[in-house]
DNA sequence: AGCACGCCGACT
DNA sequence: GTCGGCGTGCTC
């Protein structure tokens, strides 16, 4: 028998499979050490076959298996085939994302734990004799101790003494044993509360049973009882015997949220997501391949699970983008949802209250079912949404941060003692440092952007590479003391807060304030148990956490996510208004939300205000479909990066040279194709160029290959290129 | 990724 | 003459 072998090493040469003559017990899936050149290497078993098509000489044996069972699924071996063809990544590169890097490192170290269990040649009474008679806590914890029941011996030693423990065992009376313990996390479960499904719940919950081989969306208002018709749905498939696999947006994966999926299921659940330690991980991820625990709940990478028999597959908050991998290597979160869904034959549910543009359009062409959750569990009406004309204010003479109408509302909270938040996505002080005299503006040395003051250490950082720079006093270039703070960011906003309330609890939540777990856990509780307070925040707060006592939401400048230069800008600032105007009155309290604009026309803000997703969707498919945008095309970024500015362009002129003749010979299919700089033409020292292409979706998928087949032909010494497709982020 | 082969400059 | 520079090419 042959093997194909797919060599553990990161490189464009040898990403092709390599023929072994196979071990008699070798099975497809297995991690394997081969003699590979002049040395031995790690490689994965991707299948058997009889014959090689290369002359036997040259072949070598397979060596021994690197685990005691095999560590890729078999549905793996597929998924790696499709997920090379859709996404152009390497085998390399999908066997390291099915297996955890603690296994990859050679680093998993089970953790042994010793327990402790009654020797059976004894009955009670010949036990009991054994020991002294006044030995009384021995002789409770013989009483104690059940046959057939392995007690860990921690916990015995804290309840009846570990010098007692010890005693017995020097006896013989008890045996010690040691055994694997797989590290589970452990929450404090608090009670499940079992809620009756609404008729609209039930219908989705039995349409999306009665069709399973299907994708679903289900399009519910925030509030609507999304998770109690996921919880459903997963209950009915695990008494089916099948498993399950629940992702998240990372932010999303609060205790709170976990707990509630443990009060229902239990032990049944693995947790995946990046707060764990490598040990505990490598723990969830071997209880899932060994069928020890049936219901993932996790973040992007958990649909990467190593579990059998899948029953369904939810990505709830279907919107988020963190669901596109944007660094390699790429992929997008649904598709490879939808090959494991096909393969499982499981339905695939996407669930969201602001659905991304692209699963909304497939859902109206009826690759997707759709369902709707038109109303809250609760039926408590959505806080209304107050739009506010800055430039009114303006010629008010307010030239201020706050409207009128926000500080007056501000007023309000503050006299009821209840609680705000403040949205603002820009860190920092102010966004740059401007000379009034000549125009000078501080920018980084190692990109090509402007510097954002940071008030609180007094110092000027680029928000790309992180490099701090002294806060500027005078101009460098015209020694001018008219220095100007550019736009706004979260620093002042609060600062402004503090001024204008006095004695108000006023605490501000961003990268800045949040860098490690601890911060973020205690900025949370602060604020969970203060009042009156007023919380001002980067995106960071209008996700997950839920508080009671937040009856106002101000969005300081809603206008800033909106300018950004990509097609889907408008659609993200939709859902970030309908998100963060999610925050305000979740419980008994009304909510209101002020929304400050400079464009208080622009169509997003009179949909959003109104909560009118169709009318939005409407609207933005078809300025989509008019401009030819995706949906309706494809976009294709090449990106080149490199410290020597001449190789950056050397490689772009190289690259764009073919492509440009596939273009200038299929004119008709392309929109657009053309090689430039990047928009920012530095980051970290490296110099930015790119190759952009847009075109119709007819020829697909000819010139993304050939795109990709261009780019991985060129050796390109000293640069790195990047390909990506429909970007979000062109800086 | 590594490791060998290979073809040119300054050394005991 | 040879030790070693790292360009090129191969690994079942």
């Amino acid at each position: 028998m042959i093997a194909e072998v797919i060599v553990d090493i990161t490189n464009d040469q040898v990403d092709k499979v390599f023929d072994y003559i196979a071990r008699p017990d070798t099975v497809a899936g297995e991690r394997v050490t081969v003699p590979f050149g002049k040395r031995y290497i790690t490689g994965y078993v991707l299948r058997l076959k009889e014959k090689s098509d290369l002359p036997s000489n040259i072949l070598k044996p397979l060596g021994q298996p690197k685990d005691d069972y095999p560590v890729l699924l078999p549905e793996f071996l597929a998924l790696n085939d499709q997920m090379r063809a859709t996404f152009h990544l390497r085998n390399v590169d999908c066997m390291r994302l099915f297996i955890p890097t603690q296994l990859r490192n050679d680093k998993a170290k089970p953790l042994y734990i010793r327990f402790i269990e009654i020797t059976e040649s004894f009955n009670d009474v010949e036990l009991l004799s054994l020991v002294r008679k006044n030995a009384t806590k021995q002789i409770e914890l013989i009483k104690y101790l059940r046959p057939d029941i392995s007690y860990p011996q921690a916990e015995l030693n804290r309840k009846f003494g570990a010098n007692n423990v010890a005693k017995l065992l020097e006896l013989r009376v008890v045996r010690q044993i040691t055994s694997q313990k797989l590290r589970a996390p452990k929450f404090t479960s608090r009670e499940d509360k079992k809620v009756t499904l609404t008729p609209a719940q039930q219908k989705v919950v039995d349409s999306i049973l009665n069709n399973r081989e299907h994708e679903h969306l289900i399009f519910g208002v925030t509030g609507s009882g999304k998770t109690e018709v996921y919880m459903r749905i997963i209950s009915k498939v695990l008494e089916e015997g099948k498993n399950a696999i629940l992702l998240v947006p990372e932010i999303s994966l609060t205790p709170q949220v976990l707990s509630t999926f443990t009060a229902r299921f239990g032990e049944n659940v693995a947790i995946l997501h990046s707060g764990l330690s490598d040990g505990e991980r490598f723990d969830e991820w071997r209880r899932i391949r060994l069928g020890e625990a049936r219901i993932v709940i996790g973040a992007r990478s958990a649909i990467f699970a190593p579990l059998e028999n899948i029953g369904a597959i939810i990505l709830d908050e279907e919107h988020d983008t963190s669901y596109k991998a944007e660094s390699n290597p790429r992929y997008i979160t649904h598709t490879v949802a939808k090959i494991r869904g096909e393969y499982n034959h499981c339905p695939v549910i996407y669930g969201s209250a602001t659905p991304s543009l692209d699963t909304f359009y497939r859902a109206k062409k009826g690759e997707v079912l759709l369902h709707t959750l038109p109303n809250r569990a609760n039926s408590k009406p959505m806080p209304s949404i107050e739009i506010v004309n800055m430039c009114d204010e303006m010629r008010t003479g307010n030239t201020g941060i706050f409207s009128g109408k926000l500080l007056e509302e501000l007023d309000k909270v503050v006299s009821e003692n209840n609680q705000a938040m403040l949205f603002l996505n820009r860190r920092g002080f102010s966004s740059s440092m401007v000379c009034r005299e000549c125009g000078y503006v501080a920018k980084c040395e190692d990109c090509d952007v402007a510097l954002v003051y940071h008030k609180a250490d007094n110092l000027l950082k680029c928000h790309y590479c992180n490099r701090r720079y002294k806060a500027l006093t005078n101009c460098p270039k015209c020694g001018s003391s008219y220095i100007r703070m550019g736009v706004v960011g979260t620093e002042q906003v609060a600062e402004e807060i503090s001024k204008r309330f006095p004695g108000v609890t006023v605490l501000r939540m961003d990268y800045d304030t949040t860098k490690n777990k601890n911060e973020l856990n205690n900025l949370l509780e602060k604020f969970g148990k203060t009042r009156p307070c007023i919380l001002v925040g980067t995106q960071m707060i209008a996700k997950g956490h839920d508080f009671p006592n937040v009856t106002l939401v101000g969005i300081i400048n809603a206008d800033m996510s909106l300018h950004f230069s990509d097609f889907r800008a408008t659609e993200r600032t939709y859902q970030l208004i309908t998100q963060v105007a999610g925050r305000a009155g979740r419980a008994d309290k009304d909510g209101k939300v002020i929304l400050q604009t400079y464009t208080p026309k622009h169509y997003v803000y009179r949909f959003a205000s109104n909560y009118d997703y169709l009318g939005f969707y409407a609207k933005e498919i078809n300025l989509r479909e008019v401009a030819k945008f995706p949906p309706f095309s494809k976009i294709i970024r090449v990106l080149i990066t490199s410290e020597n500015k001449d190789e950056a362009r050397a490689t772009t002129a190289r690259l764009y040279s073919p492509i440009q003749d596939y273009f200038l010979n299929n004119r008709e299919q392309f929109l657009y194709c053309e090689a430039m700089a990047s928009p920012v033409t530095r980051i970290e020292k490296k110099y930015r160029y790119q190759i952009l292409c847009r075109f119709l979706l007819d020829t697909e998928p000819k010139i993304t290959d050939f795109i990709y087949e261009t780019v991985s032909r060129d050796k390109h010494p000293s640069a790195l290129v990047f390909v990506e497709i429909n970007p979000s982020n062109m800086s």
